[in-house]
Order: C-alpha cells, then structure tokens, then sequence
DNA sequence: TCGTGTGAATCACTTCACAGCT
DNA sequence: AGCTGTGAAGTGATTCACACGA
C-alpha cells in the first residue's frame, strides 16, 4: 500500500479538499462531484478528478464521490488522526504567539514542549509549559516522544536549533525563521517565509502602480 | 520599464537573494558569483543567473556581479523600500501574536491598525493600538493609508472579512485563515495555510514509517 | 445523460550546455 | 581562464478532451 506518487502540489491540495468534505458531511451532504468540490475549495474539476485519481478510484461515474468514503481514504493517505507532538524552539514573539495557537493541537501537532537560549525566558512557565533550555533538548525529546520541530527564532540561530533537533531524532521541522538552513536528506523541512510572502505582495502592488 | 514577466518561483527566490546580499553587503563583501550566491541561498548556479537575467543583466562575465548593484535592483523591482502601512483583523491567538511580530514593520509593512468583531476585544489597546470595530475599516483604510490587510480571523469569518477588506479599497490581502476565499482579479491575496504545511509533514513522517 | 478516469497536449519551471565578454 | 547570459532540452504540473461505466 501507498506506493502513490503523489505530487506535491496535489497532496497540498488534498488537505484543502478534506478541510471541505468535512465540513460537507457535518452538514449532511452525501455525495460531491468534482465540479461542486473544485468550487468549493478554488480548484477545478480536471485537477480535482486527477488529485483524487492518485488516491485511487473512488468515484461513481455519472454520480460523482462518496464524501464519507473521500474523507476516509484522504485520511489514510496524509496519515490518519494519530497526534504528533510537537516541540517549539524560540519563544521570542512569533514563538510565544505561535505557543498559543489551537491551530497546532487541532491539526493534531500539540505542543508539548518549549525551548529557548534565553536564560532570562528559561524556566519560565507559558500556557503550562516550563520552557527548557537547548541542551536539554535530547532528553526533552524522548520524554515526550516529539515527532516534530516548530523553529521560530531569529534567523541567525536557525541552523545551529535545527541541527540540535535532527540530532534529537527529530525528523519533521517546520521553520519560521527566515533562513537558509541545511538539512539532512531524510529530514522534511519546510519553510513558512512571511518576509517573502510580504515582499511578494509587495512587488504585486507596485506593479499596480506602474501599469 | 518594469515589463519583466517575472515568474513566480524567480520572485520569491529573489526575495531569498535579496536578504543573503544584504549581509553580505554588511560584512563588506563586493561581488559575488552565481555559484556563491546559489551556495549562501539554497538554490543552484542555473537558476540564479536566470532569475537575475529577469531582471537585466548587471553581471560582469568573469567576475560575478556587483553585490550593491544586485541589492539595489532587486530592491527596484519588489518594490523599493518604501513603507505599506497595514491593517490586521482578527485579534484572537495568533492575531495578538502578529500584532507583536516585528517582522511586519521590518519587512515594510507595519502594522498600523488592528480590527475584530467581538465586543470584549473593541476598544482595548494592544501594542499601543486600540482595536477598532469592522464597521470602522473605510475610515481606518482612509486615515492610515493603509494597502495590505492582514486576516487572522476564524476560516467561518474570512470571506466576509476580506470583502470588506476589498471594499475598503485594499488590494493587498495575507490570509493566515484556514479558508478559501474568493476575492476579485484585481486584488492579491496570498495564504499562509499552517493545517496544510502540518499535513504535508504528517505525510511525510507517515511515509517514513511504512518504507 | 452525467460525471469519472485518463491518455495526450499544453504550459511553466528547471537544468543543460555553450557562445561570448572581460 | 572564468563566469555570465541565454537558447534548447528536459521535467513536472495543469488542462483538455473524450471513452467509458452507472
């Protein structure tokens, strides 16, 4: 099983077409075709049809997709609802903000603990988490089973966390900080870059002004 | 001037570049060569001298490129560095938290506004801003000058949010809400989806487990 | 008849490879 | 000799278009 080669962009989308048939089936709805599904989640029907014909083929010609039985076999596919702790390194800003988001525990990441260098936010307790310091990260890690790394320090320290944290077993990183960072092959990095984001915006809006 | 049909992948990796110069720039480095810079920011050769073709050619064959040149045409083409002033809505968790994130005001978009719908939180101060009703954002738009709104809002309140957004006249949209959203072609809108980056990596970390 | 599933065509981005400038 | 700039080739994703099953 699972030997889809599921690319990227369509696996991103899957995640967007669950969030929608959830909430389909929340209000009753019992079957979708790929039509009203590209509406509803601002994709189009070839791509929803060929995203879902990676999953293999679970529609009825001429009716359309069982939701509860789409839900299902996304689910499977992005790794069912097992929770995958979490360890936040960084508790600047960001950190402390992104320490208080539900969105984590909802997407099945909760957080379950903190780091810092800081000695002056060492120690401290935030949202019921006493934050640790860096070196006792190896430790922090097997105790709470963390699977996964949320990075939100300042850029210059990202490698030197990051390193700490694949040295700690863990292999799924998520950063923040606005950073090139080397990694190993088998670890999954990804980047949430809000400074490019921002300079993208940036550049469209200029475009407006000149045309 | 300005007809570079820039693709979206050269921009953002641009926006890449543009930071690595900068320190570069700082520690009085000159010139550089397109391995170098490919090296410092995650990309390859290839790719760097296409993505700063886009933009003319200010490299010196056989040399590199003028790293203070480079910095400042890339500068021209995002947008130079003139301040965007932007409005947040939605003070909830991760709303407080990117109301405290410099990164905005670094990246020239400081936040000036701060909106929510809720009762309890109009009215209070936060960061030195007191949060203003939704109903007030045409007047808010018009006496910040604001051009980029920022919604950290519940996915149920976004669409309505960004409508007003856009009948403000902002025309520049980040959406941290787990929702799709329709906005008119006019307008750019960007998301930063956390849920879909989390389930990318579940998938992954999935995948490991079955190899 | 309707809507899926999928090869084929198209489009967008990346990489190659080399001519040409310094 | 070294490194840029860029057509051409290659790769990957999107869109088209239609055969086929319900």
């Amino acid at each position: 099983m699972s030997n889809l080669n599921l690319p990227e962009a369509a696996l991103s989308r899957l995640t967007v077409y669950q969030r929608a048939l959830v909430e389909l089936s929340d209000s009753g709805i019992k079957t979708i075709s790929s039509r009203e599904l590209a509406e509803i989640s601002g994709s189009n029907e070839a791509k929803v049809r060929k995203d879902l014909s990676y999953l293999g083929s679970y529609g009825t010609r001429g009716v359309g997709y069982d939701i509860e039985r789409l839900i299902n076999e996304i689910g499977v596919v992005l790794g069912g609802s097992q929770a995958r702790p979490a360890i936040l390194v960084g508790i600047g800003n960001l950190g402390r903000a992104l320490s208080q988001y539900e969105g984590f525990k909802v997407s099945g990441f909760p957080i379950v603990g903190l780091v810092d260098t800081d000695p002056d936010v060492v120690g401290k307790n935030i949202n019921g988490l006493k934050v640790k310091n860096l070196d006792g990260l190896d430790e922090l890690v097997s105790e709470t089973a963390a699977v996964l790394g949320i990075v939100a320090t300042p850029a210059t320290a990202a490698q030197e966390v990051i390193d700490c944290l694949v040295k700690a077993g863990i292999k799924s990183i998520l950063n923040f900080a606005p950073a090139v960072v080397d990694v190993s092959a088998e670890v999954e990095l990804r980047r949430v870059d809000l400074a490019t984001e921002l300079q993208i915006l940036g550049y469209y809006d200029q475009l407006r002004k000149i045309d």
